[in-house]
DNA sequence: TCAGCTAGTAAGTAAAAACTTACGGTAAGT
DNA sequence: ACTTACCGTAAGTTTTTACTTACTAGCTGA
């Protein structure tokens, strides 16, 4: 199936990446700046940037020594279509299915 | 901050758990009928269906000696909503910060 | 009541993921 | 060129989590 969906609950699955995704949500900050915010080591913030890119929510650009990291509006919205069709769909299918779930006769 | 959308997220971010979900989407079932449908034991779906339940994104209910597992729509559209407010807000964020990204200000 | 299904829980194991320290590489200042 | 600052990666460890095999309990029909 779409694979897509996966790598994104992923992404944001770990408390601390949640947290990171939520401060870059704020303004594009760099990794050692963003490392202060958390209890966690710089190489680990690092390493969940490269999680939260494979999944296209962030995007890094270079500043000198510095590496900038910020949302990624396409990743961001991609994913927002995706999730969107998946609840559409399961609302959906909960509507067809609301009778049998009163009376479950039916299989 | 909203835990919620945490406990969404790690509720769909193993694959065997979504494979589940996507399952029940098409049609409520019983723990059985979908511990046939992947290559685990049947405790494990049960496992993987408590996390799923208590991210609110299915339900259950007894029917004779059987337990049939169905999609909550509540739980959907209110991890739809909150997601949804994720999503705005962080391309929000990127809007206002769009100038700052070719042009980055110091810190 | 007894036999048979069903499914949740417990306990332990195996696999995965998050984290650490150490290292290497690039950019900017002196 | 040397030094300093910033960051990614490697390697190894700790912690989580997904999974298994028992075991227990509830419901149904004979």
């Amino acid at each position: 199936m779409d694979a897509y969906l996966q790598v994104g609950c992923e992404a944001l699955a770990d408390p601390t990446r949640f947290a990171i995704f939520g401060a870059l949500r704020e303004r594009p900050q760099a990794v050692g700046e963003l490392a202060t915010l958390f209890p966690v080591s710089r190489p680990a913030v690092s390493q969940h940037l490269r999680v939260l890119k494979n999944a296209g929510l962030v995007r890094d650009r270079k500043a000198g020594t510095r590496r900038i990291y910020a949302v990624d509006p396409e990743g961001v919205a991609r994913l927002r279509r995706e999730l969107d069709l998946l609840w559409s769909d399961a609302l959906a299918a909960f509507k067809a299915a609301a009778e049998q779930w009163e009376e479950p006769h039916a299989v």
